[in-house]
DNA sequence: GCGCCTATGTGCGCTAGCGCACCGACGCGA
DNA sequence: TCGCGTCGGTGCGCTAGCGCACATAGGCGC
């Protein structure tokens, strides 16, 4: 496990070509609403491996992601591993802030490096308290995530390593600008729980069905429809909650 | 699947031995935040199998389960289901009620037959919305609700059926005024997304060791202790969390 | 008390995925 | 350009749990 450290906050200078509304909760958000957090949105930069928070660690911020993307994770005592959820520019990072616990039995790891937006816990609690749009927004990104949770659950409960991966490729290549991911097949491992050479024999496959193509250390998706055929329904339904949840709020 | 139907409203004349205290996040509600909504809240019976809710139902109540237990759960595509979390009197059901979703793509089913209080839609988000104690309820229960579903999706993932089974009947036994479980190898199958024989063989393995003892339709749990031995962590980690999580509120 | 429905027990071949061991080879950094 | 660390490929025996088929038996309703 990678130490936890302070992430690293931006140069000025280097904000040109950054901006808050590339996190979807953020661009959602009316611009009275707003206005007020804008001056407090710290941009940093998350390298690959960070922890946002680990289990037991009182939350100091909300990490709102733009480019990089979070796997919420959870590591059992005997060593084995297991992706619970993803979050990316749809979303926020430390939903336990505002739903009161402050802390959760899980880790937030960066699994693509990238940048994200934070806000400080008395600022966010302040606008939250105030009942408005901040609210409804988190507490409906807050069931989106329920839902990726659920079936994560159900996944890994009934359908193939090859359909999970499907699973996991696609709700990666969602959130990312391009179609080449930038992982070993260990971390991947690593997210569904399985184990390393079950990866390999599950990426093979799709590579030789001409679904994705990697060398190490990146896999290119090749054909996206391709890995929605193969994926399981578990990709589908979480798709469309995140759409129906989070469309009709902009 | 069973019929979805209107759960039965208890007659008056036998309300004398319930009351919404029963259910603890009620019972957590300062007098003041209570009393407005109590004349509201309807007793209701809930036989075995009932749906409370379906996929894309619109809810047009939450539930405060009493003496019922309440099983969320999935149904795949292909005819397979899951249990994502249970609910007891500890909680609520309809989370995405508050949550601004109204549905999601799970059943809510019954899995022990009891009471439970009910509250129309309309008076619960006006009280929702006052942002008083009821919202941080509400919240942090569902946190409670997310680490649940989050420690299922491990369990499926690294756990025997032996350790998921004694993790089922330890999170039952809390939620059950005795020692004795009325329900089927069959049913505890669907829960945990097994065959029917996978259960019948732990299942027999746990009598054999002394700490359950069952016959068609129930089972009677002899050493809890012995249970929590045999379980994985999951059971305590959800355990702790509810505790840590609701107890501060009283 | 009888009959039947449904819950439980058991056996058997099968498969996915595990754990381990070891190899090959890419590509970064000196 | 070389070396080495890390990533990926492969083989092998093993086990948990599946799918199916069928036997047994508890207990409810009549």
């Amino acid at each position: 496990m990678s130490e936890v450290s302070e992430p690293q906050l931006e140069a000025a200078a280097s904000n040109a070509v950054h901006c808050p509304a590339q996190n979807l909760l953020l661009a959602a958000l009316p611009r009275a609403d707003f206005e007020p957090l804008s001056s407090h949105l710290q941009l940093v930069t998350l390298p690959l491996g960070e922890s946002i928070y680990t289990p037991g660690e009182q939350l100091q911020h909300a990490y709102f992601p733009t480019t990089a993307i979070v796997s919420l994770q959870y590591f059992t005592a005997t060593g084995g591993s297991a992706e619970l959820a993803g979050v990316g520019n749809e979303g926020v990072v430390g939903v336990s802030l505002f739903m009161g616990g402050n802390t959760t039995p899980s880790w937030a790891v960066v699994q693509t490096a990238g940048h994200a937006y934070r806000l400080e816990r008395q600022l966010l609690m302040q606008e939250f308290n105030r009942a408005g749009p901040l609210l409804r927004l988190l507490l409906r990104y807050t069931q989106v995530l329920i839902t990726q949770m659920a079936q994560t659950a159900v996944c890994n409960c009934h359908h193939s390593l090859e359909q999970q991966l499907c699973r996991w490729l696609l709700n990666t290549l969602d959130r990312s600008p391009t179609a080449e991911l930038t992982t070993t097949q260990e971390l991947v491992a690593g997210m569904l729980g399985v184990r390393r050479e079950g990866v390999t024999e599950a990426a093979g496959n799709l590579q030789r069905a001409g679904y994705i193509r990697y060398r190490r250390g990146h896999i290119s998706v090749l054909d996206r429809k391709g890995l929605e055929r193969y994926a399981c329904e578990c990709y589908g339904v979480v798709r469309r909650e995140m759409t129906r949840l989070l469309s009709d709020i902009r």
